[in-house]
DNA sequence: ATGAAAGCGCTAACAC
DNA sequence: GTGTTAGCGCTTTCAT
C-alpha cells in the first residue's frame, strides 16, 4: 500500500500544525472559516482519508461487529446476515464474518480472533458440534456484548433472538389437522438444539390440542435432504403409512416430497407436508411447499439493532432481553 | 467494554518494563525462560489479549479483506462468501463483508468505508447499476490490491477472477442440440455485464458451430424467476414455440419450466431446458434442472488466494492476472 | 485562532 | 537479559 496521507502532511504543506488540521476537517467553530476551507480542500485534492485504525486505537472503539455463524451458505443464515448488514450500515458500523462451518474448534479461534480484534460486540449462533459454552463467557467476561442469534443459550448475560419455533411448528401441525391428517409423522434435528426442542413440543401440543395421541414411533430424527429420502423410503412403503408430515426444515420436508413422487403417493390427497424455512426451494418444488416462514432478514435486524442498542449503553450490568420472533404458516400446494 | 489488560498491566504487577514482556510473550530468545514463563502464566491468569488494532496502526497493516458484494442471499455469492471466508481463515486474515445491495451509491460509500478502515485488499463484484468504475480506481491509486470476481472490469490495474461463461452456455447449447432441439431460446440478462455477454457469445457460437442459425427472435432480456413466468406464458403458447431453452440462470430456467408444466408441455419430450448455476433449487424441481456448475467456492478460494498474494507482493506493479474457472455442465432430468 | 504535547497499545532500534 | 524511547495517526486538554 502506498503511504497514506496524513494530517500531518496536510499541516506542513499549509504551515499549520496537526491539531488545527484536525479541528478544521471537522469544522471545529474555533477554526476560521478560511483555514477551514483551505484545510479541506488540500486534504481533498490530495485524497487524504482518515484512518479509523488510528482512531480506533485512540477511542478503544472499532464500530465493528463481529459475527459467527455456522454456514453462509444456508439460506435461512444468509438472509440474517443480510438484516445486519443492514442495520450496520445504517449506523456506520463494519462486520467481521467468521464462519464457524459447525465445528467447534473453529468456533473458540473465531471468537479469539474476534476478541483479539476488538470488536465491540458479537452476534453469534453456535455450531451444532457445541457443548460448552466457556468461550464465549469469556467474551463476556470482557464485557463485549453479545447477542445470540438463532441458536441460543439461556443462561448467559446475553441477549437471545430466536423465531417462536413452538408457535411455527404448532400452526403447520395444527393446519395438517385441519386439512384431515391424523397420522402426523415429525423429522426433527437432535434434540440438544433449542429449535428442534421447541419444534418438538409445538407439534406434540398441536396433535394434544386437537385431541390425538402423540406418538414417538411417529417421530423420526433426521433433518437433511439425504437423511429424508433415505428413510422416507421405507417410512412411505409401510402399511400405516404416515398421511401428514412436519419436518423442521424445507430440505427435509422436500426429501419427502421427493420420495412420495417417486413412490407414486399423491400429494396433498394421500400425503400432506409442511416444512420450516421458507427457503427458495421451497417456492420451487412441486408441489409448491407450505412451510413456516421465519423472517431471517428481521431476525438478523433485530439481533443487531439490539447488539447496537448493548453498545451503546454505558453499563454492562443489563437484563438480558430474549426477543421472540413470531413466524408466520405460508400455505401452498403440499397441504 | 471492560478495561482491557494491557503489556503494561502486566510489566508493573511483575516489575519488567513493557518490552520485557512484550519480547517475552513471543519468545524473543533474548529473554531468559524463567521470565517468559512467568510473563505468560500472568497473562493467561489476568485474561490478556493482544490488542491488534495497536498493531495494526503501528504496522500500517490490518490482515483485514474487504468485501463488496451484491447481496448475500444469493446462492452462487454465498458460495463465493464460503470459499473467501474459508481461505482468509487459513491465512489469519479477517474479512469484512459489505453489500452493495446492487446499489451504485451504497457501492461508492462502501468503497470509502473500506479504505477508510485501512483493510489490505479488497475483493469486489460490482453491482447491477455501476457503469462508472472510478470508485474503484481510488482504491488502486491508494494501492489496496484489488481482484474482481465474477461480474469484472478488465482495463484496471486490478486481478479478476471468473467463470467460463462462454464455455458454460457453450457446453450447455451444445447439449440441448445433441439432445435434438432445433430452436433453442436465450433468456439472458442486460448485455452490459460481461457475463451476459459471454453467456450469449457460447450460446451463439454453439448454435453456429452445429450448423444452427442465429435468431435474435430466440433471444429473450429476461434474467428473473418471475419475468421468466410472465413472458413464458406467451412465448410457450406460440405456434412455433421453442424446443429448447437456455437461461442465464437457475431461476430463470425454473420460471420457463414451471410454466412449461402449467401448460401441459412435456419436459424434457416437448421442452429441454437447462440453466446457470446449480443451485440448491436445481436440485429440487421436478424434473431437475441441468444446469452449468459454476464453483462457486472455488472461485471464492482462488480470488481469496490470488488477492493474499497481492497483499504480500512488494510492489504495486504486478501484470494482473485473469484467471477463468472451468465451469461444468451438469446433466439432469430437464433435458 | 492556533499550537504543543500527551496518550491510545504495541514493537523494535538502540542503549546498558 | 532487560530497559528506554520513538513512533504508528489521531484527538484533545491545556496553553498562548
Amino acid at each position: 500500500m502506498k503511504k497514506q496521507v496524513t494530517i500531518k502532511d496536510i499541516a506542513q504543506q499549509l504551515g499549520f500544525s496537526v491539531s488545527t488540521v484536525s479541528r478544521a476537517l471537522k469544522d471545529h467553530p474555533d477554526i476560521s472559516i478560511k483555514t477551514r476551507e483551505a484545510v479541506k480542500q488540500l486534504a481533498t485534492l490530495l485524497g487524504y482519508r482518515p484512518n479509523r485504525i488510528a482512531l480506533n486505537l485512540k477511542n478503544s472503539k472499532t464500530n465493528t461487529i463481529g459475527l459467527i455463524i455456522p454456514e453462509v451458505e444456508h439460506y435461512f443464515f444468509s438472509s440474517i446476515i443480510n438484516g445486519i448488514e443492514e442495520v450496520a450500515y445504517e449506523n456506520n458500523y463494519y462486520v467481521m464474518v467468521f464462519q464457524s462451518n459447525e465445528s467447534y474448534m473453529r468456533e473458540v479461534l473465531n471468537l479469539q480472533a474476534l476478541a483479539t480484534n476488538r470488536v465491540d460486540g458479537v452476534l453469534a449462533s453456535f455450531s451444532k458440534e457445541t457443548h460448552n459454552f466457556s468461550h464465549f463467557n469469556q467474551i463476556i467476561d470482557y464485557e463485549i456484548p453479545l447477542v445470540f442469534f438463532d441458536r441460543v443459550v439461556n443462561d448467559m448475560h446475553a441477549d437471545t433472538v430466536v423465531s417462536d419455533d413452538f408457535h411455527g411448528a404448532y400452526l403447520a401441525v395444527e393446519h395438517l389437522i385441519k386439512r384431515g391428517c391424523k397420522n402426523i409423522a415429525l423429522y426433527s434435528s437432535p434434540r440438544h438444539l433449542q429449535i428442534s426442542q421447541g419444534r418438538h413440543d409445538g407439534y406434540k401440543k398441536a396433535l394434544e390440542d386437537n385431541g390425538m395421541t402423540y406418538n414417538t414411533d411417529l417421530v423420526y430424527s433426521c433433518d437433511t435432504f439425504e437423511d429424508a429420502m433415505k428413510i422416507s423410503r421405507s417410512i412411505l412403503k409401510k402399511q400405516n403409512r404416515p398421511d401428514g408430515v412436519f419436518a423442521v426444515n424445507d430440505m427435509t420436508a422436500i426429501g419427502v416430497l421427493k420420495v412420495a413422487k417417486e413412490l407414486g403417493i399423491k400429494i396433498p390427497e394421500e400425503l400432506k407436508i409442511a416444512g420450516f424455512e421458507n427457503s427458495r426451494s421451497s417456492k420451487v418444488v412441486d408441489p409448491e411447499l407450505t412451510t413456516v416462514d421465519q423472517f431471517g432478514f428481521d431476525l438478523g435486524k433485530k439481533a443487531a439493532a439490539l447488539l447496537l442498542k448493548r453498545i451503546n449503553d454505558q453499563d454492562f450490568t443489563y437484563e438480558p432481553e430474549n426477543i421472540v420472533i413470531k413466524p408466520k404458516l405460508v400455505v401452498r400446494k403440499s397441504s
